[in-house]
DNA sequence: AATGAATGAGATTTCATTCAT
DNA sequence: AATGAATGAAATCTCATTCAT
């Protein structure tokens, strides 16, 4: 009898092609974007068969999902101990800023994929594919930190959605356009620049 | 003999399908995404057939240029009065998002096509469009309303890319999914928010 | 302007391209089974590219569906003048079967491609296909001719689902499959076997 | 050394799990048809791998002469009794009848697989499977049996061929759609109408 | 004896584009 | 100036089959 992994009873080897092939689809989503990284193209860079990527996947959408998973699972398991140490609400921004962005350095094209994914994938009934996944977000969201602050007086008052969408913009899309502009660009004075500008925006 | 019009040697009528049918792809692609915004899709919408877009169009790139460059004029012709007026580098900065939230509002779809092709439409070599259009910004830029500020004493010191990216995203990305989270959001609030939060986060 | 048919604003070139094809496919049915009746196949057939087929037909089941409307149209008028003089039971049955089975010789891809479609074709949600048509039989179906002669006397009583199930069979299947065995049958003779047996099969 | 069967030199596992797997390709033949009862289908409902499918059996091709084979026998061994005791061609006619309608109540799956293999299997060079089978009735054949009660003056004169098709027909096709559209259909009783029917249609 | 993994062939369908009229 | 018709390329997905273990 072969050694089965806890999930969802597949094997080793399985989970392994599963994890690889999840990664060259990140890697070709962040390269060439989501419209042209086609199953064909994934397989390319997996280096097997396009039948291969069926194989293991039941869909696109179920691979999209994986790399959605696997990206969220990775954010988590990086952001953990970053927001860890951090109490007041300016504290935890830094920390998520800060966090986010060496995250994006780190691990650059998962945080692509994810954006690309978020943007353009969607389900066979033609929602947003990321409305039909339960996202819990892995620690307290954006809007939690802003509003805690808020509550405890050490922010300013203002709409909680469009800070925190503009927030999440800043370390999401802007930032990824800003690489792509000038890819040398230093992610961690980046992210300095945003926390100063927000620090001063939001604080009472 | 057909009158001509100054443009390329192109008729009025010319000039005037061409209209209509950037026009129309600029409502397909808000309404339907980038993606699914085919040429088939276009021309239903024009109430012509598909072989007209590819008459007055070399190719489908050329069709997302005249979109992107109608909507730039547009644009332009939408702000200009309101940029007229300002003086100081935050009262430009208020007329620059006022401004583009009305525009966003008055021209749904015009707004939403440009975000979208900027996102996804490549050209032949792979590489996004946008990079390949001399994307002239009619008038002073974002950045130079900035730096226009640091030096007059207004405005605190800060890495000016940096901020005129998260600026721009905070009205056109952030704006946006704020609209398709919650379609009835207040576009004339939300650039007040923003102003507020960009007015105290770079004023000296 | 074009010339415009009748059918849907379609232009006579597109009626007959689609009857091109649509007979093609049954040529195709009836030659290789259902099952080998690619796209593919049926184009190859008709001298066409593939994506001919689908400009001029939505689906694989909209093109079956044409098939088969086809088919019963024309098995419509071959009928009709044949069951007009027959007044008797007896006589319309005997009209149906020896009709039917000139139909088959007649047209007999059509008639064997009708068979193949309603045993293998299925909808888009796996039902049959033929369940989703509105397959009006074009005149009295045999169940009624078989009513009618019970009410009349000339026939004995009998299951009328059962008889006219196999009376059925007898002129379509079992007819076909005979043709299959013996490509020489003599399909009126056939015909002239099968209304013996049943008339002796059901008289009163 | 193992033990060996008699067939082929197949050990008894081998048999058995030709058998099981025979078995199992029945069912689904019958359940979702013979083209929606692909290779992994089947290894699905026998609870193993589908390359297990293909060890056991050199094609597909090979796995359906088996369920073929396998029903024949089946078949040959239920009916062999009810014939035994029938002399005149009558009574032969209506065991034939009434014990294939038994048949097909208790060995549903078979019987339905059978006419589904029968009408769709392909060999690989396209002729139909069954036609390259040496399909041996196992005992007298219809056909023999009409001859038979022709030579005894208890049948009418008609074409055996024909006769014996249609009798054939009625109690597989029809009455297999018979149960199609109507589940609940009592079989002995569909099998008594059709014997009266031949009764009729036949005698002297 | 069994099987997980891999694969090539082929199915249907969509799309941008071309061409004769 | 317009368009119906046609087309090749490519996308996703399924399937029977093979092979190393």
């Amino acid at each position: 009898m072969r050694a089965k992994a806890s999930d969802g009873g597949r094997t080793f080897t399985d989970l392994a092609r599963r994890a690889q092939i999840a990664q060259c689809a990140a890697e070709a989503i962040a390269e060439v974007g989501y419209a042209d990284a086609s199953m064909a193209e994934i397989a390319r860079r997996a280096g097997v068969a396009k039948s291969v990527v069926s194989y293991h996947f039941s869909d696109k959408e179920g691979l999209m999902r994986e790399v959605l998973s696997t990206a969220l699972a990775t954010y988590a398991r990086f952001m953990a101990p970053r927001m860890a140490g951090a109490a007041s609400a300016s504290d935890r921004l830094r920390a998520y800023m800060t966090g986010t962005a060496d995250y994006a350095a780190e691990h650059r094209s998962l945080h692509v994929a994810v954006i690309e994914i978020a943007l353009n994938a969607t389900s066979a009934d033609g929602r947003p594919l990321v409305a039909t996944m339960p996202l819990q977000a892995p620690e307290p969201s954006v809007e939690d930190i802003l509003r805690q602050g808020q509550r405890d007086g050490e922010l300013r008052d203002f709409d909680v959605a469009v800070v925190a969408g503009v927030l999440r913009s800043a370390i999401t899309h802007a930032m990824s356009l800003r690489q792509r502009q000038d890819p040398d660009t230093d992610l961690g004075a980046y992210a300095e620049e945003v926390v100063r500008l927000f620090d001063l925006g939001i604080r009472r």
